[in-house]
Formats: structure tokens, C-alpha cells, sequence
DNA sequence: CAAAAAATCCCCTAAAAACAGGAGAAGAAC
DNA sequence: GTTCTTCTCCTGTTTTTAGGGGATTTTTTG
């Protein structure tokens, strides 16, 4: 039983990677690829590959948002997040939006078919620098929030003040004050600036 | 005359995908590659490639630092530096340092063909979406700020308040909101919320 | 050198955000 | 059926930013 395997990841370079590596691998059945979010959730609508390996990067939604919206669609599908180091605090919300595993940009061949091999098992993969890198940032790292709290962060983002956000919100401006506080103080930070370059580097905005 | 071409890039996949565009090529003498700016120097020790092809990203030094110092030692080397979409306002600073060329990480195999090539015959090599979003990061979106402005901006994203910012730069508070005023109609802002999530967006922090 | 740009400083007022501390209601989880 | 989380709202005070002016002194640059 061969494994049909797609591809999303805007960078030509590394989808040419993966096809020279996998290609004539007999286990794998190459579907194809995608250069953003769009055009997967596209192709999806004409064929069901087994595994996805997704870049966390793309152009139009993030690797995040796309994983979700894909396993909401089509839960048996098994998600494998792709990375770079400098981006593991990404990868738990992936992890929480479904994905079954991750590797990072700089994985070998063997270790991409381990990881499809491992997912198709209904096993979750996670590549070992990066689980290991995970432990060591788990701490300190993205914080959780709640429905409300990121969609004031997200309204923050947009530059509305409380009494805006309020009215939108049809809740107090008082309300919207204690999101705020909340959010400074799971971001563990102390003012609007810092809170909003995080959040736009952890790419909750 | 086969053109020696030698990659540095801590991504295998990138490097894969490269060499399986490349490797069959008659006019490509495939070197080798190396995954961080020291394992590179230290290859050049041995072997003088004719074009490097860089990633802006690496472990250890930054592209651009790695850029330098290369053009520096071997001035013969023609570098073309390797990019995602997101990370243009890096590519400035690489032809700064005497780089030949640049292309994005999806570029086609005949277009790094058609790179090389154009850097061979020591003319700059610019990708067509790249240049292009350069001019528009130079015009429309991206303000200009001065050197104070700049400074200013950073510690505003470090979470500073206009007296801790004051006392840094050894000026009046006056001054710091001066230049406050100014980055606020610059980026065509009412707040520093959006402020700081433009300025994180388009990599000025 | 003259003009433009950048950096510096000042006034004042109003608005917004941060800090402190508490508290009730609804729903989910155990 | 209690505990936890989330969302809601409150009263205050203090700090910080935003908005609207204006003005002087250095640097840059044509």
C-alpha cells in the first residue's frame, strides 16, 4: 500500500528537494505539491493524499491556520508541520491544531520517510532537535489565550482603542481593560509595544 | 568551461532540491555544499569555487556577515544570495557587501541557471519578484526613517517609555515624543499598537 | 554657501493605557 | 456538585501617549 504524499510550501527549492528525495522511493505515491494555502485546500477538493507535509511559512495563511482548517475538513488526513529552527514556537500550536508530526527544513531523506512511516501508524513524529528544542523553550515560550483574549489582541493589532473594541464587542470598556492586563501578563510583558511585536512574531497577529 | 558552483545553506532539502536541478547540467561543476558560514570558510581553504550560492539565514553568521568576509579573502567568487519572500530587506544590505546577484527560494531550475550564467559574465543577476518587491518596499509601504527614528523605534519595541528612551539616548522626553510624533506619521499610524505590528511586519525590529 | 533635512527642545491639553484589587455569573471539567 | 476557567464588570490612581502648536541648532547636500 503506497503512501500518497502532497506537498505545501512556497519555496520551489525545497519541493524539488523533497521530489528528488522521495520520488522513487516505492512506498510513496508523489501526488504533487502547492505553492500556498489556497491552492491546497483547491486541490484537496479533487484527491485525499494520506500524508501533508506543510511549511509553517506561507503566503497567504499560515502553515497554523491551514493545518486547522484542513483537518477540520478532512480529519484523516495526517499533517507533518515543516520548519526552520528559528521557528519552533510555532510548532506546539500546529501540534494543538491536529498536525501529527513535524520535521525540520534540514531533515535527510531517511528521516522524512521515518516520520510518514510513523504518522501512518497513527504515531505522532517529532524530529529530535526540535523536540528537544521544544523542552528547552516550553517554559517561556508562546502563551495560551483564551477566544476572547486573542480576539482583543487581534483588535489591538488593527490599532482600536478600548472604547472601540468595546462597542465592537458589546461588552464594557472595563472588560476590554481586564483582556488587556491579561494579555500583558501571559505575554509576561509590560506595555502595547512589546506585546504587539511578540504577537506578531509568534504570528498570533 | 564548467562554472564550479559550491552552496551554503543549513537547509538539506534546499540543497537537495538544488543539486537535483543542477547535478545533470554539462555547464555545472557540482562542489559541494556546506551548512554553516564556518564549515564554508573552511572549504574554501581547499577548493575556490566560481559562484556561491548563500542563504541569507544561517546558523552561525548571518548571510550577510559570511558575504563579507568571502568577497573579502576571494575576490574573484561571484555570491548570489538566497532568499524567502519575507526577508527582502536583507538583500540590499547583501549587495551592500558586493554580492553578484540574488534569487528567492522558489525559483525555477532555469532561472538559477539563467543567474549563474548572468553572474559568470559579471553582470548582477536580480529576480523578477524580488526587484520588484523591492521598489514597492521602497516607495509605498516601507517609510523612510532617519538614524534617530530608527533608534528610537527599537526601543519602543523593547517595551522603553519615553523617559527610559530619553535617559538611554542622554535627550530630553520632549525629544523622544518628537520622534514618537514623527514614526506615527511616517507609518501613517494613530497608535503605537499598529505602529510596532508594521514595523515588526515589514523587519524593522 | 544657501537650502533642506535632521535632531533637539519647549508649551499645553486630552486621551489612553497601566497598575491595583476585587467580584459575580455561566459553563466546562472532574 | 464542587472546582476551574472564562467572561464579565466595577472603583480608583498613576503613568504614558497622542495631538496641536512652535522654535533653535546642527548636519547634509545640492
Amino acid at each position: 500500500m503506497k503512501t500518497k504524499l502532497f506537498i505545501v510550501d512556497d519555496h520551489y527549492m525545497v519541493i524539488e528537494g523533497i521530489r528528488s528525495m522521495l520520488e522513487q522511493e516505492p512506498q510513496i505515491d508523489w501526488l504533487g505539491y502547492a505553492y500556498n494555502a489556497a491552492a491546497c485546500l483547491s486541490y484537496l477538493r479533487t484527491q485525499t493524499p494520506d500524508v501533508i507535509l506543510m511549511d509553517i511559512n506561507l503566503p497567504d495563511t499560515s502553515g497554523i491556520e491551514l493545518c486547522g482548517e484542513v483537518l477540520q475538513r478532512y480529519p484523516g488526513v495526517k499533517v507533518i508541520g515543516l520548519s526552520t529552527f528559528n521557528q519552533l514556537s510555532f510548532i506546539s500550536r500546529m501540534l494543538d491544531k491536529g498536525a501529527s508530526g513535524y520535521l525540520l527544513k534540514n531533515a535527510s531523506k531517511a528521516e522524512i520517510l521515518k516520520a510518514i512511516e510513523t504518522v501512518m501508524q497513527r504515531r505522532q513524529y517529532l524530529s529530535l532537535e526540535a523536540s528537544e528544542m521544544i523542552k528547552k523553550n516550553e517554559t517561556a515560550d508562546a502563551p495560551v489565550l483564551t477566544r476572547r483574549e486573542t480576539e482583543v489582541l487581534q483588535l489591538i493589532a488593527e490599532g482600536m482603542t478600548n472604547a472601540e473594541m468595546a462597542e465592537r464587542l458589546f461588552v464594557s470598556t472595563t472588560t476590554i481593560d481586564t483582556h488587556r492586563k491579561h494579555l500583558l501578563a501571559k505575554f509576561n510583558v509590560k506595555n502595547t509595544a512589546v506585546l504587539i511585536r511578540l504577537a506578531t512574531q509568534m504570528k498570533f497577529v
